[in-house]
DNA sequence: GTTGTGACATCGC
DNA sequence: CGCGATGCCACAA
């Protein structure tokens, strides 16, 4: 008899910290991207997951540990979402060689694809 | 126990 | 292509 709709939202939270970590330099990774990565809690419906699992990142990112590259967790509009820092956010990205473009950045070339391209055959450069 | 807000994503105009 | 409005859950006061 499920009473609230997540059993351990704590546990889901470090779930988003351990994959933000994952996050290699030079890639970057959306809300809904890591959402999807992130299997639905227990007795979640994943349609309702998927439509809103994404905010839930966002309230994990908010009070994520300093441990997490949360730099490298941007929106999915490939822009940096409004929040205090936001400007530095972007040198530090573009210190981790991403490239801006209109404040925009090119999902298609620096999205992280998952788990497992955190190891890149040439040291995790592009070019 | 209730109210308000939030580091998002999607659709419509 | 840009802007506005909408919807869920979780957390803090």
């Amino acid at each position: 008899m499920p009473q609230t709709a997540t059993p351990n939202p704590q546990q889901f939270y470090e779930q988003v910290w351990q994959l933000a970590r994952q996050i290699p330099c030079g890639r970057v990774a959306t809300y809904g991207q890591l959402a999807q990565l992130i299997p639905c809690p227990d007795g979640i419906a994943p349609d309702e997951y998927d439509a809103f699992g994404a905010r839930w990142v966002g309230t994990a990112m908010a009070a994520c540990p300093a441990d997490v590259p949360w730099q490298r967790v941007i929106n999915s509009q490939g822009k940096i979402s409004q929040r205090p820092g936001a400007e530095k956010q972007r040198q530090l990205l573009e210190n981790e060689g991403i490239l801006f473009v209109k404040d925009k950045i090119d999902l298609k070339a620096y999205q992280w694809r998952g788990p497992g391209e955190e190891a890149w055959p040439q040291q995790g450069r592009l070019f």
